[in-house]
DNA sequence: CGTTATCTTGACGTACATCAAATGTCGTGG
DNA sequence: CCACGACATTTGATGTACGTCAAGATAACG
């Protein structure tokens, strides 16, 4: 719970989630079903198979959901930011992990709280929906990539989409930050670490990006990164 | 339309589709806003990129689901059978194509129409939120399949997935019907309709399934091929 | 300024793709 | 009922993109 007198009117996340469909009228209702927590880097806070008591919606940071083979082979679905909402399942337990990547904030709800403002305010329902929806688009389009791409076109569609998600304007070449190590974009393309590295060298030598560290890289040729995502250049 | 009187009274489909969320008394303002519509086998009725002007509610038969690459390399990112709602979008044109493997008959709905469906109906939102949760816990554990699993065990979950979603109890040992074609399997497994024969013939030689024709199969070790689909057993 | 984790680079292996041919299946018409 | 052609599936031989194993190079950190 946070302290504060109104957390949820100053939640910077507001504007980009779920919550922006509730009133400032009725912030107080939201505020009071939720608890705001801290989660350090490299912590989990959903565990696949748990009970699904709470939902959670991210106010800051960024965290890896993944799901576990039995023989620790992990498959990374998504990487969640300020804004998104996760837990959403009919199941009575969650279907995939979450991970702190670097320090998160989230606001936690209980199952039943959360229900309960689902019936009151069908806005914040319709809201979710249209996030469940936009989801299932990018879970396809990440299926099109894990089936049927090669490695380049998985970098270079991976390298576009965490363009995208900040940058609204195309030929922006300012850097983009790469949070998540080598590793975790490996388990979420569907390549081991050395394939990705290897295939950032490639294309920094194709002249397409820069790498002026590890966790930042700057697209130099937006154009031919979006064919190559595509396979249309070879 | 259909010529019927009550046709959304008599479809054998609504059981399983977000249309049982309306009562009987307001079944004619479901049926008002549909369309029933027959589509022949091969024939597509969704194509990506085109308006989503339309929602669709499958009522019979099978279609894939699938994005194409350029090049023509297909990823299906599922199934489609009766009871299924498709179309769901944020975007004003569709992420993805439907095609009709046999003959499929679906429900349309002007979008505008479905919308108002929705202000009217919020247990129907609702269930099209559950349902979107559902599938999108689909498409998480197909990622899992796609970027982490071997050949076996795509081919070993898959079977699965197909034996669990007709019965209820395991241990039945009667025909799984497979409508769709090798290609289409591959192209779900991202894998070629070659490594999807081969996995077959290796899964009947290690007595898991049997293989009555080419379009159905019987698991005859049900608890091996669960291993298999984990990577529990090698 | 060593210590340790992460990243890069190289040499080699392999699971699956590709290419090619044989076999099976099914509808059509003689 | 059988012959035929078109197409799906199976099976085999070979290739390759990416994985695995191993060693350095960088960067993070006390």
């Amino acid at each position: 719970m946070a302290g504060k007198i109104d957390p949820c009117g100053a939640c910077d996340a507001r504007p980009n989630s779920v919550c922006s469909a509730i009133e400032d009228t009725d912030l107080a209702r939201l505020a009071a079903a939720a608890t705001s927590t801290r989660i350090e880097a490299g912590r989990s806070f959903i565990n696949e198979g748990d009970p699904a008591d709470s939902f959670f919606n991210m106010t800051g940071g960024t965290a890896t959901l993944y799901k576990l083979l039995p023989d620790g082979r992990r498959q990374i679905t998504g990487f969640a930011r300020a804004g998104d909402f996760l837990g959403l399942a009919v199941s009575s337990t969650y279907a995939f992990s979450a991970e702190a990547i670097d320090t998160v904030r989230v606001c936690r709800f209980p199952r039943r709280k959360m229900m309960e403002l689902l019936d009151d305010f069908p806005a914040m329902e319709r809201r979710l929906l249209a996030r469940a929806s936009n989801e299932l688009v990018a879970a396809q389009e990440q299926m099109l990539l894990l089936g049927r791409k090669t490695a380049k076109e998985r970098v270079a569609s991976f390298l576009l989409a965490q363009y995208s998600r900040t940058r609204k304007c195309a030929h922006d070449a300012s850097p983009i930050d790469l949070p998540m190590t080598r590793s975790d974009i490996g388990d979420y393309l569907g390549l081991t670490i050395e394939t990705v590295s290897r295939t950032f060298t490639r294309l920094r030598k194709d002249a397409v990006i820069e790498l002026p560290s590890t966790d930042s890289v700057i697209i130099t040729d937006h154009d031919q990164l979006l064919e190559m995502a595509e396979g249309s250049s070879s």
